[in-house]
DNA sequence: GACTTTAAGTTATCTAGACAAGTAAGGCAG
DNA sequence: CTGCCTTACTTGTCTAGATAACTTAAAGTC
């Protein structure tokens, strides 16, 4: 076993026993100097714990002791503000952008429409408690809705369309993956490369079971795990 | 942005266009020496293609280019062997080890048995087409069916139940999500500590909806995702 | 021919040093 | 007191080199 993992096995213990969420560890040079090793290869077994979720690194502050991720149920009707609220957290969303693009194979295929043509993208980013923990393209067809669309700027985007365009969502089709975050990712989520994210993409229908939205979420993996039950 | 992500980019590009799956990047060195960097550098950008699954490492090898993942159904009664005939694939399952340990919190409350009672565990490791792909870790309570259980050698554990004991296990609840493999997770799923895993935790109950199985997964994301149907 | 040994080429790990970039707190001017 | 600047400390990135571990194929031995 190579000694970074040695390091890493040996930081899991001591934190789970002597450390709380929110606490910082000590400077990577102080630990390297504890551990007689260059301070590389103790970046090495940090960063085996980051990515197990222990740890968040965080520029020029620290490394600090994460607490256990929220559950978030995955059922047809799920909605990520209604969960969160019923926890006590505080979701909020905010738009980054909005704007025409090509539709993707994948994307075309889900919203039942010709390949290349083109679909409205909105670009939000969410976050409980002034943490941002998931990145959302959202895709819709060029249509009726467009123009009210172009009004939404922050808060659930499937409330702000329940209220301005009377459609109701609804989950019908869900892929999840895994994958460690792109540079984009990585500036809007604030986490390093090295942190696993859910990639959750989803097909919503509206109350005729059309398509109507496709949806690609980025998600931070230390933070929430997706919770499922099965019907009999 | 950071020279390795700007070479991860370009990388992509051109693998997305002039490489299929099965192909072999150049040799590290070489790379480093066309983008100009050091060597170090090169397989941080390297890296970020591991993570999002589109490369695999082979130590001695070289840098493989990987296809696409196996898109993987997650219903009540979905069978990861049968799933897979169906595709065309090989899957086998391979025993690692058998014993008992003490149930953590987390199992206990899953099989509904006291915190710190013993339970069976089977340590089995999933191949598609010789390529090890989830490493399971079921847990059953101690009971009459213990003994059949130590007969198992390989093949499918559900079918395994099916034919021996008579019991149809479906899936009642799921938890899903993502991290980076451990030491032990490396060495059985011959990936690097790059490369995320989904982790999915079963409870599995028989006929009578007694919760009999509580299983922990861990697959490899760069080759599975999976697919979830909502009903209506 | 079958097996072993060797060599070359590859990725993996570790060390060492430098500088960039971000954070926080204290000091100072207004 | 407020606002700005400096300074110290932290993590992030890049370079450079050495050695280990692993894979493959060719050369050698029986």
């Amino acid at each position: 076993m190579a000694r970074y993992q040695e390091i890493a096995l040996s930081l899991e213990q001591e934190i789970s026993q002597a450390y709380h969420a929110g606490q910082y560890l000590p400077a990577e040079q102080r630990l390297a100097e504890r551990y007689q090793v260059n301070r590389h290869t103790l970046r090495r077994a940090i960063d085996e714990l980051v990515g197990k979720g222990w740890l968040l690194r965080q520029q020029g502050k620290g490394v600090m002791v994460l607490s256990k991720p929220v559950r978030y149920p995955l059922h047809a009707g799920a909605k990520f503000t209604d969960n969160l609220l019923n926890i006590g957290a505080a979701p909020t969303s905010q738009l980054l952008n909005l704007c025409r693009v090509d539709a993707s194979e994948r994307i075309s295929e889900a919203l039942q429409i010709p390949i290349a043509s083109q679909v409205v993208q909105l670009k939000t980013l969410r976050f409980i408690d002034d943490t941002p923990v998931s990145l959302v393209f959202h895709h819709f067809k060029l249509g009726e809705h467009e123009i009210a669309l172009g009004r939404y700027q922050e808060g659930s985007v499937h409330q702000f369309l329940k209220q301005h365009c009377h459609i109701t969502l609804k989950r019908q089709h869900t892929v999840i993956g895994a994958q460690l975050p792109s540079a984009n990712d990585s500036a809007c989520l604030q986490v390093p490369s090295k942190t696993p994210l859910l990639r959750l993409q989803s097909i919503n229908v509206d109350q005729q079971h059309q398509p109507f939205e496709f949806s690609v979420s980025h998600i931070r993996a230390e933070l929430v795990e997706l919770s499922l039950e099965h019907p009999l």
